[in-house]
DNA sequence: TTGGTAGTAGTAATTATTCCTATTAATGGT
DNA sequence: ACCATTAATAGGAATAATTACTACTACCAA
């Protein structure tokens, strides 16, 4: 796996950023520096960041988001604005104990939050 | 709303099964009673049931399954065989009002188990 | 310097889904 | 039961997100 100029530059935007992009965003992004580069070349170094544990995802209504944070951490999402805000849940070990039977061995919890976020509640 | 043999074949087909399908299967399904049926009226009386509550949603990677058990439960994912089994989670409200904050209102959590179901264990 | 190969740009293809329009059929009134 | 109204349908085109393909480029190693 080489280091190109391109993957850096993605890796660094999404790293940058406090939101949750999508590969669109990311590319229009990146864009700035590297004119030419192609929405191909976003998705592909995207993908492969994330199997490599450099970014994480979080997936909603259809379109993957990418998540320069990779610490494990949980979302919460407001179904008004649609703002996705970092949170933990720490109970999600517990829930994870709980549900081991014979029949299922669980490995992961996969948790979100859905309300509403401080702007759109005033 | 109207009541059309269209509409009634699809609730049925995905009541009578177990199995969490996509709207791709569900044509395919109730085109064998219907053999003219279209993909888009399939989508079209999907949502629709849905949205008045007769059926419920999964989604994951991208594709959205239905759910002919309406009732409140949750889900277990083998990792393997992508086979769906419904589990119910009752953690969820204890952990719906601990992050209630003011900054963020939780009207809803949404959980998924993942892991390996018991054909896959072995 | 010259290959070999991974990576890229650009574009075509795919997948899941929605939108559009002329036609069909369910429902309410007679 | 018959008809008019109008929502719902079939069929196909359109869209959005993503992946696949192909010729070209740039880096590393002998």
């Amino acid at each position: 796996m080489r280091n190109t100029k391109q993957k850096t530059a993605i890796l660094e935007r999404v790293r940058s950023t406090k939101n949750h992009p999508t590969a669109d965003w990311v590319f229009e992004q990146v864009r700035k520096k590297i004119p030419n580069i192609s929405l191909g070349t976003v998705y592909r170094n995207l993908n492969q960041l994330v199997a490599d544990g450099s970014i994480g995802t979080y997936q909603f209504d259809r379109t993957v988001c990418y998540d320069g944070t990779v610490d494990h951490h949980d979302h919460f999402r407001c179904s008004k604005c649609g703002t996705i805000t970092d949170v933990e849940v720490l109970e999600k070990d517990f829930i994870k104990n709980i549900y081991q039977t014979q029949e299922l061995h669980v490995t992961n919890v996969k948790l979100d939050l859905i309300g509403l976020c401080k702007a759109c509640l005033c």
